[in-house]
DNA sequence: GTCCTGTCCA
DNA sequence: TGGACCGGAC
């Protein structure tokens, strides 16, 4: 079917080749890195993770002085909210003893509810944390995703568990499928689908009810 | 001046 | 639903 999910994946990979979000680095660094980017260029969020540097383990950062670590992250803005909220995964996470596996094996609604308990963890950090931390299938139901298919005609929910329940129903439950298609959609809404679309050039125009 | 891989709170 | 949080790149 043209203009599935699927179809309008296939054209991103195509236009803008494969991403490579997050595989690298450690779990841990993601973690906090999804916190940083909130509402944040990631070049601003890497400047913060830099100044990290010394501090990325858990044990460690939970040692720094909150005042401090807010200090460190200032280039990611908002740095009082997230030393805070850094601070509140930490305590969090301590309670696993700072280990991913004993997370990981935990199915995945279970695990989003608990990580939205965190202060300062919303939808999308949720998600991105269950995507590439913990490997699970999950679509990342975020505005640029929202923008994207509204514009392309695509009927999208109000509700945030909505939308990704819809496109995770017409995708096949593969965490390196999700992995991509977010990182793509992030280009795409980056270089064409910005808030003033550049459609010169876009790979979906011929696809898209909304041309400008 | 505008935008950026949001979230919390009233 | 609107305001607050916030620096840096363009």
């Amino acid at each position: 079917m043209i203009k599935s999910y699927d179809f309008i994946y296939r054209r991103l990979l195509e236009y803008y080749g494969p991403q490579g979000w997050w595989p690298a680095d450690s779990d841990f660094k993601m973690m906090i890195g999804s916190i940083l980017v909130q509402n944040t260029n990631w070049k601003n969020a890497e400047k913060a993770l830099e100044n990290l540097k010394h501090y990325l383990q858990p044990e460690v950062m939970h040692q720094l002085a909150e005042e401090k670590l807010a200090h460190l992250i200032r280039p990611s803005g908002y740095y009082n909210m997230k030393a805070k909220k850094i601070k509140a995964f930490l305590y969090w996470y301590k309670k696993y003893d700072y280990r991913l596996s004993l997370l990981k094996f935990r199915e995945k609604n279970e695990l989003r509810k608990e990580l939205l308990n965190i202060y300062g963890i919303g939808n999308e950090t949720a998600d991105v944390i269950l995507l590439y931390a913990m490997e699970k299938p999950v679509f990342i139901a975020d505005n640029y995703a929202r923008r994207i298919f509204r514009r392309l005609g695509y009927n999208v929910p109000h509700g945030y568990d909505r939308f990704r329940e819809m496109v995770e129903r017409a995708l096949p439950e593969e965490t390196s499928l999700f992995n991509e298609y977010h990182a793509l959609l992030v280009a795409h809404g980056k270089t064409h689908c910005k808030a003033a679309p550049i459609c010169e050039g876009c790979p979906l125009l011929d696809v898209c009810e909304q041309r400008f």
